[in-house]
DNA sequence: GCTAAAGCTTGCCCTTAGGGTAAGGTCAAC
DNA sequence: GTTGACCTTACCCTAAGGGCAAGCTTTAGC
């Protein structure tokens, strides 16, 4: 028995052990952001830990909002040992203001919703006052 | 000269008289939000002021987040006598509660996103802590 | 050894709310 | 009469996959 054998699973594995779907692997994989995967005669998609791993770090970055475009990025800087983490963080505070700014819309919304809401009664009559601000 | 005679304006009028696109108004028209319009013989679409003041409300409901599908069911409201503005502010406060739920969501990214961002030096070297974060 | 179920493959259409472009008809000004 | 601005429909594109179908492979049970 030879421990030094890699573990190669298949796309539904490795799927389980991700908690990503086979689709989004598969999909990622025609997005460039993993190499095409190894295959076994059948044509089967196989993995080894080091491309779960990277799974795992796609992951890891969908959760945090990056895009599939800022993950080739940030997967290329993880890749390179001679990157500088300044690249990363810049990457990092450009996907960070997308989102601040994505709150700070999604706030301004909240707030005149609920103005709107809040000034509506809510009763069995026609007159509405959410209407009525739509209208302006 | 007759003071009753509706002032009709095509598209590219109504578009900047409301601010939105034509392609915009087209594409309303062909969700079903708004009546099919009135054709010039040429088959050059026609508003009138009635319409306008439509596009106008999609316009502000858009603003507010609302969906096409959102908005179909808020017109529906508007244009009905009967409506009772209970109906009109649960379709509200349903969207008010996805808003809210969109930026918990993003506030959580951005709360990790600021702790891997502060806690990584951006300089020269290679050692990352965001990429370490992300590989986690 | 046979068969059924589960797993894998590719390919296609669907989603939101439009943007972009092309090919062609129409209108107004000069 | 012609040029330029405006209108029409039709088609493809976006992001990040989901869902389904048809067909091949592997595995489990008998």
């Amino acid at each position: 028995m030879n421990t030094l054998v890699k573990t190669l699973v298949t796309i539904g594995q490795a799927a389980k052990q991700t908690g990503l779907s086979a689709k989004m692997i598969r999909y990622y994989e025609e997005a460039g952001l993993l190499l095409k995967a190894n295959r076994t005669d059948a044509g089967y998609r196989l993995y080894n830990s080091q491309q779960l791993q990277q799974l795992g770090f796609i992951k890891q970055a969908r959760a945090l909002g990056f895009s599939i475009a800022q993950i080739s990025s940030l997967l290329g800087l993880w890749r390179d040992p001679n990157r500088s983490s300044r690249e990363v963080k810049q990457l990092a505070e450009v996907h960070l203001d997308e989102i601040k700014q994505k709150v700070a819309e999604l706030q301004q919304m909240q707030k005149v919703l609920q103005q709107l809401a809040d000034s509506c009664c809510g009763d069995d009559q026609p007159q509405c006052a959410i209407l009525d601000g739509l209208q302006r």
